[in-house]
DNA sequence: AATGAATGAGGCTTCATTCAT
DNA sequence: AATGAATGAAGCCTCATTCAT
C-alpha cells in the first residue's frame, strides 16, 4: 500500500477513501486491465468487420464465395484477436507481473469479480471461434476448449517473450501462434 | 509455516529439522513435481519407443514408409506428452493451487531452481519436437515457440478443467488439444 | 521489543517507525550515552580550563612556576573526568544494565559504531593524560595503557558502587580514585 | 546447547543429565573459572612468602627493617596478584568472551552464586591490601575500593590487549600496571 | 547412561488498516 | 478530502528443553 500510495502521489490513508482495501484494488486492476484488452479485441474485430468485409462484398451468387468470405473472415479474426493480445502483454507487462505475483492473495470474494472479467475475454473468442464452427469454417471442436487452446498459447508464447527468455521478434511469434492455431483449427474441405 | 505443520501433523519447529526456511520448501516442492512430470512424460515416451515401433517396424522398403514410421512415432510421442500432463494435473492439482498461489513470493534465490526445473520440462518435449521438425514430420516452426505453445494449450485446457470450469470429460479434453496441435503442427505433403 | 514498547507506551510496530531493528535501538543508545558521557566530561573540562587557569595566570617568572601550573591543570582535569564519570554513572544505571545485558547480541555491525562511541572517550581522556605525560606532569607511561588503567579503575569503583555493593559515599570513592591514580601517575621531582 | 554438545562430543540431551539448564552451566562455568583464578593467585601469593621472603629473611634487628621485608613481600604480593590475572586472561580469553556474551542471561537465580564466586577474589585479594594498609605499607585507604580499582585497572588493560586494540607486550603492560597501583597506594614516609 | 528428533514458547519484523488532526 | 503516525495481528524463525527409544 505504501509503494501503492507513493506512485500514486498520494497519501497512504487516502487510498481508503477510493478503496475499502487491497483486494479491492486487484479486483479493480483487473477489471479494468481486462476491461481494456477486452476494447482492444472488440475494436480489432469491428475493424476487421468494416475493413475486410467491404473489400469482399461482391459474394457473387454460390456458396463457396459464400464461405470464402466466412473463412477470410473468421481467420482475419482470430488473426486480430493474436494480434490483440500482443499488443496487450506487451503494453501490460506490469500488469502480467503483479497479476502472478498477487495471485496467492485473491480470496475468495475476489475470485467472483477477477473470474468474471477473465471470462468475459474468454466469451468474447469464444462468440468468434463459436459461430466460426458454426458456419463450417472450423473444425467441430468445443469452442470453449478451442478458446482455451488459443489463449493458453498465446499467454505462453507471450508470456515466454515478455520475461525474456525467448529472442523471437513479437510479430514472428504471433504470426507463429496463428500459424499454428488456425491450421490446426481451420476445416479444411 | 502454522498450516503446513497442522497438515504434516507436527510442530512448527518441526519442520526447521528439515528445511531450512520456507523458501526452501517451496522449491523443493516445485523440484520435486516437475521431476515427477518430467519422468512421467519420459516413461510414456519410452513407452511409446518400446511399444509402438515394434508394431511397425517392417515399415517397408521405402523412404515414404520411413516416414509414416516416423510420423507415426512423433505423433504417439506429442499424444504421450499430452496425456502425462493430464495425468499430472488430475492428480497434482494441489500443487498447481500451491504453485500459483505462492508465485508471488518467489524470490531471487528461488528463481534460478524454479525455472531450471521449469525449463527441463520444455527442453525434454523442445527435443522430442525439435526431432518431428528436422526429420520433416512437422512443419518448419521454432520448436521452442512450438513447446511453448503446446505447453500454453495444455495448461489453460487442464487448468480449466481442473477448476471445474469445464465439464467436458478429461479424455475428450486432452484428444481436442491433441488434435489441435497435430494438425496445427504436422506438415502436409 | 514487547519490554521497550510497553515501557514506551506504544505498540511493537511503532517501534520500527523509528528504528529500523533492534540493534540499531541499542547502537543509538550506545551512541547516545556515550556522546552525554562525553559532553560531560568535555564541559568539566572546558569550566576546568576556564575557571581555573585564570587562577593562576600569573605564572610569576619562572620555569617551575609554569610547571605548577600544568600539574594543577593535568590534575584538575583528571579530577574532573573522573568526577564526570561518576556522576554520569550515577545517572544512568539503568544505562549499564542493559548495555551489559546485551553485550552478547552485539553483532558485527553494531560493534563498529559502538566501539568507535567508546574509543572517542578514551581518545578524549587519552588527549589529557598524553599532554600531562609530554609536559612532564606524569611519568612517562604509555598514554594508553594509563587511560585504560583509569578507565578500568573508575568502572569498577563505580560499577561496585552501582550495584549497591560499597557503601562507600561516591564522593569517598571518587576522591580515593583520584588520588590512587594521581599518586601513581604523577612524577615526582 | 547444540554447539556446547558438539564441543564436548556427547548429545544434546545429554548434557540435561549433568545440569539441570543452560543457566546451570553458566554458573558451573563461572564458579570453576573463578575458582582456577583464585588458585592461581593463591599458589603465586605461597610462591611469594616461600620464595621471596626467604631471599629476605635476615632483615636485621630494627624496625625499619622489619618495615622493609614487609614492604617487599606487600610489592610481590601485588606484583604476583596482577601477574597472575594477566596469566589467567591470556589462557582464559574464550571464557571472557562467553562471560560477557552470556551476561544478559544471568537471572535472579544466578547472580548469587556468580557474585558469589566474583566476591571470592575480590576477598582474597582485600585480604592482602588490607593487612597491607594495616602493617603500614599501604596507604590508609578502604580496602575494598583498592582491591576494586586493582582489578578494574587490571581487567581494563588485560582486557583490552585481548581485544587485540592494544599491541603492548603483556609483560609490559603488567609492569605498568603494576608501578601506577604500587605507586599510588604505597605509604611514602 | 545416552541419544537426537520433536516440541512450542517467545522473539523479531512486516504490513494492511485505522483515526485523530 | 487528505494525511501519516500508530496499531496489532500474523508471519517466519530460534532454541532451550523434553522424552521415547
Amino acid at each position: 500500500m505504501e509503494a501503492i500510495a507513493r506512485l500514486a502521489g498520494i497519501a497512504k490513508g487516502t487510498i481508503y477513501l477510493y478503496f475499502r482495501s487491497k483486494e479491492e484494488i486487484l479486483v479493480a486492476l483487473i477489471e479494468d486491465r481486462f476491461a481494456r484488452l477486452r476494447t482492444l479485441i472488440r475494436n480489432k474485430l469491428l475493424l476487421t468487420s468494416d475493413s475486410s468485409q467491404p473489400p469482399f462484398p461482391s459474394a457473387s451468387d454460390q456458396a463457396p464465395a459464400f464461405d470464402l468470405d466466412k473463412k477470410i473472415e473468421v481467420r482475419e479474426s482470430i488473426r486480430r484477436i493474436i494480434d490483440a493480445h500482443f499488443t496487450f502483454y506487451r503494453e501490460h507487462q506490469e500488469f502480467i507481473a503483479i497479476l502472478y505475483g498477487q495471485l496467492g492473495k485473491i480470496a475468495r470474494n475476489m475470485e467472483a469479480p477477477a473470474k468474471c472479467s477473465a471470462e468475459e475475454i474468454t466469451q468474447l473468442i469464444t462468440g468468434v471461434l463459436t459461430k466460426g464452427v458454426a458456419c463450417g469454417v472450423l473444425r467441430p471442436v468445443d469452442p470453449r476448449t478451442l478458446t482455451l487452446a488459443l489463449q493458453g498459447m498465446i499467454h505462453a508464447v507471450a508470456f515466454d517473450w515478455a520475461v525474456g527468455q525467448n529472442n523471437l521478434p513479437p510479430d514472428e511469434a504471433a504470426e507463429s501462434v496463428f500459424q499454428l492455431f488456425w491450421t490446426g483449427a481451420v476445416r479444411v474441405p
